[in-house]
Parts: structure tokens; C-alpha cells; sequence
DNA sequence: TATTGTTATACTCTATAACTATA
DNA sequence: TATAGTTATAGAGTATAACAATA
């Protein structure tokens, strides 16, 4: 199957198209070829979106992954959260710390393991996450807007090729 | 003008083409539909390889991004350099400092303005660039195997949608 | 008054190593 | 011995606010 990228319709207002800005007279020299440094704008840009959208609830874009993966998954271990969202399990503790002290995650003692924890979402949790969640359908929409949604499909082909799978070689 | 994208050519090696991992069963909910989800695991795998290849010259991107900004606009000040390179300017200061203790930058007394600084490469920031940008270039190369020449530059020009040319709205 | 570079400070995200309580 | 969660600690990376020197 071939997809075709359709370019953008001819600048959206008016002088936004320009892609310049403070820095204009600076030379970037390799940089602009290197497809990191395109990744690392884009990544900047989607993520200040996504903050201005769930900054009134408080959420991270990691934090939010972590509900909508408990979410997905309840009584998921903390070990198993952690792999599934690139973690080290050390570092998930503060962040779940968070959520619990605002009510949102649960850790209960597994009944079959006492090591473990199992995570759900608390009542309140479920309630801000479904906030939470038509926000980011928003953002979704607002970013995707710039591409239509064939070169969306495209870009998250493209990039899936960056990122082999998300396998940790 | 239309730009097609070319498929992956049937899994390169064998296993390697799983989209899995450890957490295999861990469902995703709907963070894989995410555009930044997406965007933030190519960014964590590109930069990761960068690292790989520059790691030996002890450069991180941030600062290789420097030497080649200041390389290409020798005299630069600090502040336009914060500005191309998209920091604050109190965020340089330690940066530069980090270069400059390492002789690969040069802040020299502007003539002009005595608050300012010129930035110039030293002769070894120089020999280290050359050196580092090698590298660079084969970590590209790398990452864009996976990918195509057209397909990176379809690529990069979605992702450019994504972040508007750079401007700070 | 405004700007340049700097400092002091703090916050986020992340990791490694070692500890504890189980298994 | 090995694993799950935790703690202590540290290191990038980044920012804001305030300051001295200079414009």
C-alpha cells in the first residue's frame, strides 16, 4: 500500500507560515539535516500543547500515561507499569506516590504475592482520567489538524520506524 | 508535488521485526493512538543512538548543537546563541562553562560592547567538531537506513508541521 | 531605563546502588 | 538466591528572579 503526504494548503493565516523567528540571522549549520533535531522541536511542541491542555488538571503527558495504563490494565504489578511505560521501577515510585496522594491510584497488597502491589484507579482517579481524557482528544485534534489524517498515519509509521517496536535492544 | 512513502521491506532481520518486549501483555489503552507518544519514543531512540556514537567525544546533543551553532556563526553572542539554541540564557552560562573548561570554546571580550561576549571555536573545539560531526554523520546515516531518503524527508517535513518553524507564540 | 552575562536557587525527570521483606 | 518495592543519592536539563556592569 502507497500513501501519499499532502503538503500544507498554503500558508493557515498569514505570516505563521514564515519559519524563522528571534534567531533568524543565526545559521543552525548541520543541525537542520539531522532528523533528531526536527524530533526533538516536534517533541517540544506537541508536549507545550499537551501541558497547556491537562495543566489545569495537574497531569504530566507521564503522569497521564500512567493512569491510562493502570487504567487498561488494573491490578497491573508496579514492575510490570513500570517496563510498559519505559520506566525503571525505582523511578515509578515518586510518581506513584503523587497519584496516590491526590486519590487517584490505589496500590492494594496482592493477595497471592506480599511483595507486590496491585495498581487500580480510585473512583476519583477514574473521574479525572475521563477528563483528562477528552482534553488530550483535543490536543490530539489540534495537533493533527497541521497534517490531515492520512500524514498523521504516515508520521506515526515513519517515527515506529525510528523506534524499533519499543524492544530494548 | 506528492511524495510516496515506501513500506519496510518484510522485517529486516527475523525477530527483530516483534513489536513487543517485556511487557508484551500490558495493553497501551489509548496512548498508542497518540501522536506524542509516538514522537517521544523515536526521540528517546534517536538520541539514545546519538549518544552511542558521541559518547566516546563525551558530547551530549545539546552541547554538539552548540559547537555547530557557534562553528557556523563565529562572533556569535550569548544570547543569540540561547535564542537559536532555544534555552534561557542563565541555561547556557553553565553549558558554556562546560565547553570552555573543556578548550573547546573561546569567550572573547566583545570590542564593540563590553557586556557582550564573542563565541568562537578554539582550534581543538575545532579538531573535536570535525571528529564529532564524523560521527554524527554516521549515526544519521543509521537512523535514516531504516527509513529511505524519501521517506526521510517526508519525515521531516511532517514533523516540521508539528513545530512551527520554530517561532515562540 | 534596558540589556548582557551571571548567580542563586529550584524543579522535573531519570537512573544506579543498596536495603527490606518476602519468595 | 532471586524478586518486588523502596530509599538514598546523584546527575542531566531546564527555568525564574535578582544582581552587577554596561549601554
Amino acid at each position: 500500500m502507497i500513501t501519499t503526504v499532502r503538503r500544507r494548503a498554503r500558508a493557515t493565516a498569514g505570516p505563521t507560515a514564515r519559519g524563522d523567528g528571534a534567531g533568524a540571522t543565526v545559521g543552525l549549520g548541520m543541525l537542520a539535516e539531522l532528523i533528531g533535531y526536527h524530533v526533538r522541536l516536534a517533541q517540544m511542541a506537541v508536549f507545550a500543547d499537551f501541558e497547556r491542555a491537562l495543566g489545569a488538571l495537574s497531569l504530566s503527558p507521564g503522569l497521564f500515561g500512567l493512569l491510562v495504563i493502570v487504567e487498561a490494565n488494573p491490578g497491573l504489578r508496579q514492575t510490570q507499569l513500570a517496563d510498559a511505560a519505559r520506566l525503571d521501577r525505582s523511578t515509578l515510585v515518586p510518581a506513584l506516590d503523587k497519584l496516590e496522594s491526590r486519590d487517584l491510584v490505589e496500590r492494594r497488597a496482592a493477595p497471592d504475592d506480599r511483595r507486590s502491589n496491585g495498581l487500580f484507579l480510585t473512583a476519583q482517579g477514574a473521574t479525572l482520567l475521563a477528563q483528562a481524557k477528552r482534553a488530550v482528544r483535543a490536543h490530539e485534534k489540534r495537533i493533527a489538524a497541521e497534517l490531515g489524517e492520512g500524514d498523521r498515519a504516515t508520521l506515526i509509521e515513519l517515527l515506529d520506524r525510528l523506534a524499533p517496536g519499543g524492544r530494548r535492544p
